[in-house]
DNA sequence: TCAAGTAGCGTCAGTCACTGACATATGCGG
DNA sequence: CCGCATATGTCAGTGACTGACGCTACTTGA
C-alpha cells in the first residue's frame, strides 16, 4: 500500500463516498472504510476526526477564498452588495466542481446525521464572513446579520442550481439577491 | 421512584442542563444523567433518542406555535413584517421559560455538538414557516428565503437577549428586525 | 375486590464510534 | 548504511446507543 499520506486521505474519501452511497451512512462502519481504502480503522480516525468530517474537506478552502474575497472587495460597497461581489468571486469553486460534488450532495441530503454537519459548515464560514466584515468597519451585529442572510442567499442560489442547471450559477445568484431586495422592500 | 413518565422526564432533562453546566457535555455520561435522575442509563434512552435531544424538547411547540402565528397573521402583511408578528407572538414561549432556557443557551454556545443540533433544529423550524408562507400565496422561493432571513434575525434577538438581559426580549426583536431592514436599504 | 392488561422501568449482552499507548514499517537526509 | 521523522498497525479501553427479556406499579373492567 502507497505510503503517501495524502494519497491514503484520496483513498478514504472516495471508499466513504461509494460506501456511503451503496449501504448508506448508518450502515456503513469506519472500518469497512478503511477496508475498502486498504488501511486500517485506527488510520482513518488519524485523517478525520469522526465517520462524518471525511465527506467536508473543501470547506476551508471555500471560506478561506471568501474571507479573502470579502477583504479584497471595493471599499465603497454596503455590505450586502460586497457580499454579492465576494460570492461572484468564489462561484467557481463549486462551478467547476459540478460533477464530483453532485453524488456527495445527494448523500447528505439523504442522510441526518451529515446535513447536521453540513449546516455547521455553513455556520463555521458564515462566522468568518461576519468576522471579515467586521474587519471592514461593519459593526458587530449588523456583520452577523448580513453574513448570515447573505449565506442563506447564496445557499438558496446554490441550490436552485442545482435544480436548474440550464442558468449559470452567477445568474442564480443574481436572482436570489434581487430575491432579497424584494423581501425587504417596505411598500 | 415517581412512576409519571412525564415526570421521570423533566427529572433527566434538568440533570442532563445541570451536568452539562457543571462537567461540560462532552465529560458527562448519559449513565450519570439518569442516575442523577434517579433513574438508570436505558430509561434515558426510552425517553430521547440520544445525548443531544434531551436540551432539544420545546422546538416542536416553538415551531408549531409559529406555523399557527403565520397562519393566523393579518392578511395585509408582507413576509417579513408577517414574520415578525408571528415571533412576536411565540416570544413568550422564551421569556416565560428563561431561568431553563438562558442556561440551556448558554451551554448549547459552548458546546459544537449541541451547536450541531440547534442548527438542524432551526433548519426544520425555517421549513415549516416557509411551509406556511407558502399557505398564504409567498411564492416559493421568497418563502424560503424569507422564512431564513427571519429565523436568523430571530435568533440574533434571542442571543442579544440573552447577553444582555436589561432589555426585554421584544425589544431586542425589534431591534433586530431594524436592523435588517438598514442592511438592505439601499442608499 | 381482584384478575388481567399495560406502561414505565431495570438488567444484560452486544455493536460501533472513537481514543491513548505502544510497536512497526517506510522513506528521507547524512 | 544509519538514524530519524512520519505513516501505519495492534491492542485495550470508554462510552453512546440498541434489542431482548423480565419485573413492577398503576389502571381497567367484571
Amino acid at each position: 500500500m502507497p505510503r503517501s499520506g495524502a494519497e491514503a486521505r484520496r483513498r478514504l474519501q472516495q471508499a466513504a463516498l461509494e460506501l456511503y452511497r451503496e449501504r448508506g451512512f448508518d450502515r456503513t462502519t469506519t472500518a469497512e472504510i478503511a477496508a475498502r481504502a486498504g488501511l486500517n480503522e485506527r488510520t482513518f480516525f488519524r485523517h478525520f476526526p469522526d465517520k462524518r468530517e471525511v465527506l467536508f474537506d473543501g470547506e476551508a478552502d471555500l471560506r478561506a477564498s471568501l474571507v479573502q474575497a470579502v477583504a479584497e472587495a471595493p471599499g465603497d460597497l454596503q455590505p450586502l452588495d460586497l457580499l454579492l461581489h465576494a460570492f461572484r468571486k468564489v462561484e467557481h469553486l463549486l462551478e467547476d466542481n459540478r460533477p464530483f460534488a453532485e453524488p456527495r450532495l445527494e448523500v447528505i441530503a439523504a442522510t441526518p446525521a451529515l446535513r447536521e454537519r453540513d449546516l455547521a459548515k455553513a455556520a463555521s464560514i458564515a462566522e468568518a464572513v461576519a468576522g471579515a466584515l467586521r474587519q471592514r468597519g461593519v459593526a458587530d451585529r449588523s456583520a452577523r446579520l448580513a453574513a448570515q442572510i447573505g449565506w442563506a442567499t447564496f445557499h438558496q442560489a446554490a441550490q436552485a442550481w442545482i435544480d436548474d442547471p440550464s442558468q449559470s450559477l452567477d445568474a442564480h445568484l443574481l436572482q436570489a439577491f434581487s430575491d432579497l431586495r424584494a423581501l425587504c422592500r417596505t411598500p
